[in-house]
RNA sequence: CGGGGUGUAGCGCAGUUGGCUAGCGCGCAGCGUUUGGGACGCUGAAGUCGGAGGUUCAAGUCCUCUCACCCCGACCA
């Protein structure tokens, strides 16, 4: 712990493993791409979880667990589904000691046995809309890991609903992808983009994918969530059908979304810098740490009392407060160890403080240092906090805006890119698309919602555009 | 799968033309002194040198094979 990290200008990418591993937030498995989540890892995905949780309620949904395996003969019933996610199965073969009459999947997503069970349980429109979602683990082969961003195992939510109308399907994505936005902007300090994803990066299986896109630290994209219109797809590869109003045998429609452990990654790149993790009050396991100095037993006694209020103080304001009270290391190391850690705000308590009824605050988004009376902390640290919330909101947003470029020509797209996102016409098609990635390697993140109107002309090729979309190096 | 790199104490590393009890820093344990930006002293514990085979009087060091992991690309939340 007594180390630096990488400066991200040396090695962004080796910055973030430092960061990661030395905030003791993950560290590498036994197993080849797979990861162990620390418990101060775990505790800021349980805060992500809680936030999106909630939210996932708020809109009417419930939360359900299907099981880790699934039939492999499943995976086949969708026939893009299992072509998108046939070469990245974990297979069990074997069970008991015996092998296994049909081999199981380790699910890499849910679609195919939630849409098993809800074969059975929706029989009448009144069962509909049907909306459920789990926190689970999935297993996807992937030939390249990093911690968070892309493991072999990772934890997410998959939320699955099933509608009785297209068109109510269609605004449950919708819907949820708002959701996301919510939580990446209120809680996580993300400025993300919210779009639709062009037709080569849709998912396996879906009709149409939404995404919400956000700009690291090195200005490259981070994916951070998706919500799938589903259309009948599934619900004809596995019979999921209703009697309507009428008597008549319909297909449901379908949604399903997701969020990941990758959002921590997200965390770590958007909000970070060379001292440790920047965390974002909302989501930080600890928002406060106190931090006692003293030198002599008396003031030990004096100070150690002092806190013991303040900390009672906080804690009534809804403040999650840490003393931290080991005697075996210095108030130096412990400053450098919370910022490592990412925590918004400290505060210290030393003779001199004492003596001016007083404590030092520490801000861990500016650095700024100053005093304040004793008696006004609890009252004013949740205000410090949502200042600090919003201007890590404020600061990532001016970064994504200062890096995003609005380009015209094939020039100025490749010059975009190659140090941000460029947002520019493109006609729709998947070979100026495809130019666009083998020239540059950046791919299409999203054609955002939010749109400039009119007509212009694709960026590659010069034909009418309609839409904007935004390229880039993506994770 | 292609390219690069690394395997020696928990972590980071050194180890000469092969040479006898394999070192250093950090960390860890005990004791004492310390504490306002990563404290210090003394004492101590800790290693089948990734694995297998070979060459040799002698292998961490040379040879062959092998395994694992990390980083960079193509694929992906």
């Amino acid at each position: 712990m007594a180390e630096k990290v990488t400066p991200r200008s040396e090695d962004y990418s080796r910055w973030y493993t430092d960061v990661v591993q030395m905030a003791e937030l993950a560290d590498y498995a036994p197993v080849k791409g797979c990861m162990v989540i620390r418990p101060y890892g775990y505790a800021l995905w349980e805060n992500v979880q809680a936030g999106l949780d909630r939210r996932f309620k708020e809109t009417g949904h419930q939360n359900a667990y299907f099981p880790l395996f699934i039939p492999e003969s499943f995976i086949r019933k969708e026939a893009e589904h299992v072509e998108g996610f046939a070469p990245e199965l974990a297979v069990v073969t074997h069970g008991g000691g015996e092998k296994l009459e049909e081999p199981l999947i380790v699910r890499p997503t849910s679609e195919t046995i939630i849409n098993t069970m809800m074969a059975k349980w929706i029989r009448s429109y009144r069962d509909l809309p049907l909306l459920l979602n789990q926190w689970c683990n999935v297993v996807r082969w992937e030939m390249r890991t990093r911690l968070f961003l892309r493991t072999t195992e990772f934890l997410w939510q998959e939320g699955h609903t099933a509608h009785a109308t297209a068109e109510e399907a269609e605004a449950e994505a919708r819907r949820m992808l708002d959701v996301y936005t919510d939580f990446a902007l209120n809680d996580a300090a993300i400025p993300v983009i919210p779009g639709r994803k062009s037709d080569t990066e849709r998912f396996a299986g879906a009709v149409r994918s939404y995404t919400i896109e956000a700009m690291m630290g090195d200005k490259r994209a981070l994916q951070s969530g998706t919500s799938h219109f589903l259309g009948q797809n599934f619900a004809r590869a596995f019979g999921t059908q209703y009697l309507d109003r009428n008597n008549e045998l319909q297909y449901v429609w379908q949604t399903s979304w997701g969020v990941s452990t990758r959002m921590i990654g997200a965390i770590v790149m958007v909000h970070g810098d060379d001292q440790g993790l920047i965390l974002p009050p909302v989501l930080a396991p600890t928002q406060v740490v106190i931090v006692p100095i003293w030198r002599k037993d008396a003031e030990k006694e004096a100070i150690t009392a002092a806190i013991a209020d303040l900390r009672g103080r906080l804690t009534s304001a809804g403040v999650r407060v840490r003393v931290d009270d080991r005697d075996d290391v210095s108030p130096g190391f412990k400053f450098n160890d919370w910022e490592m850690r990412g925590v918004p705000l400290r505060v210290e308590i030393g003779p001199r403080d004492l003596a001016a009824a007083q404590v030092t605050l520490a801000r861990r988004d500016t650095g700024e240092k100053f005093p304040m009376p004793m008696a006004d902390l609890a009252a004013r640290v949740p205000g410090l906090l949502k200042d600090i919330q919003a201007s890590l909101l404020r600061r990532a947003t001016e970064f994504r805006d200062a890096n995003t470029h609005e380009v015209s020509t094939w020039g100025e797209l490749v010059e975009a890119v190659a140090d941000g996102f460029a947002r520019a016409r493109w006609c729709g098609s998947a070979e100026c698309e495809a130019k666009i990635k083998e020239e540059t390697k950046a791919t299409t993140r999203c054609i955002p919602f939010e749109q400039p109107g009119g007509m212009g002309k694709c960026v590659v090729c010069g034909a009418e555009a309609r839409e904007q979309a935004i390229f880039a190096r993506a994770y």
